[in-house]
DNA sequence: CACCCTAAGTCTCGTTGACAGACCCAGCAA
DNA sequence: TTGCTGGGTCTGTCAACGAGACTTAGGGTG
């Protein structure tokens, strides 16, 4: 068995990120969340945008609004009827990092040569933002591999 | 029609938050590196933690070791045959600002009162691991709100 | 040698979800 | 009255998921 991990002792179901990702874990959660931060907040709009199909839209679109992530709002085009868009709640703007994290490894990764079709900046000044790794003590966290996971607080021992 | 968003002139097919959840998207796939950050490198170790369907584990092993982010390695127990185990190659440890992004915004908002079961250290000096916003000029994003999406070098207009 | 054990898979089969495409409906406007 | 538009629902097909049984390679045990 020669030194089996640590983690095997810890079990894994009050986890955080097990939960989180029934939520964002969807084929086409983050696609949504990023047309919203990107101002698309209108159901056809991020259909011909997306090309995701209208069920899974709708579905998408109502779990997220049910997980507390978007909320439905009311608006109204001169000459129209009442309709709905859908905005980020403040659970859902927390989600920015998360966001930030995933578009700076698909830029390294997987952007074609021309770079990023998409960027984040500093609203106030204008400067990309990006998403750091950062320990308590102050010290900024270069290599990932510096980072390890330890059982938090709630963690409770498998049966 | 009041104002519609300049993001619907630019076209999403080159999106690297597209093309990341083509990877990262699928259900499992986040729970499945939550594992191997935590030392769970074995098949059966995360079978049993995590209740994946094996059939389901083992697709999902092999995309990601195809995709790049993992890869097979071999080991041997004593009085045991060779066996192999998953490793993160330097793509998926680059994915460590989204799993501690992720960690955190779950922590927030989907821990049970008792707290986190799962925390990020920085190895060197044992202090917690926080992913953080911060842009060119220095500033520290404290509200996503300050956050705002612009096309990036690789952008192009919609047919 | 025959048999058992374990890790890491396949195989089978019923259920769920994705996707495409057609259809629907409320309200405004011509 | 008819048509347009945004935001859906309905239907049918096909791939993926999930549960459970079976398989396989090598090593140990009697």
């Amino acid at each position: 068995m020669s030194a089996r991990p640590e983690a095997l002792e810890w079990s894994v179901d009050n986890c955080t990120v097990g939960r989180a990702m029934e939520i964002l874990g969807e084929r086409w959660t983050f696609v949504v969340l990023r047309e919203i931060a990107n101002g698309i907040r209108r159901f056809d709009d991020m259909r011909v945008r997306t090309n995701i199909p209208r069920q899974v839209l709708t579905n998408r679109l109502a779990m997220l609004v049910e997980a507390g992530v978007l909320r439905k709002e009311p608006y109204q085009d001169p000459g129209a009827r009442v309709r709905h868009e859908y905005r980020l709640t403040e659970m859902g703007f927390d989600l920015w990092p998360v966001i930030v994290a995933v578009l700076q490894w698909g830029d390294r990764y997987l952007a074609d040569p021309e770079g990023s079709p998409l960027s984040t900046v500093h609203r106030d000044c204008g400067a990309p933002v990006r998403s750091v790794l950062r320990c308590d003590a102050g010290h900024e966290v270069t290599n990932p591999r510096e980072v390890a996971a330890r059982p938090g607080p709630g963690a409770h021992r498998r049966s």
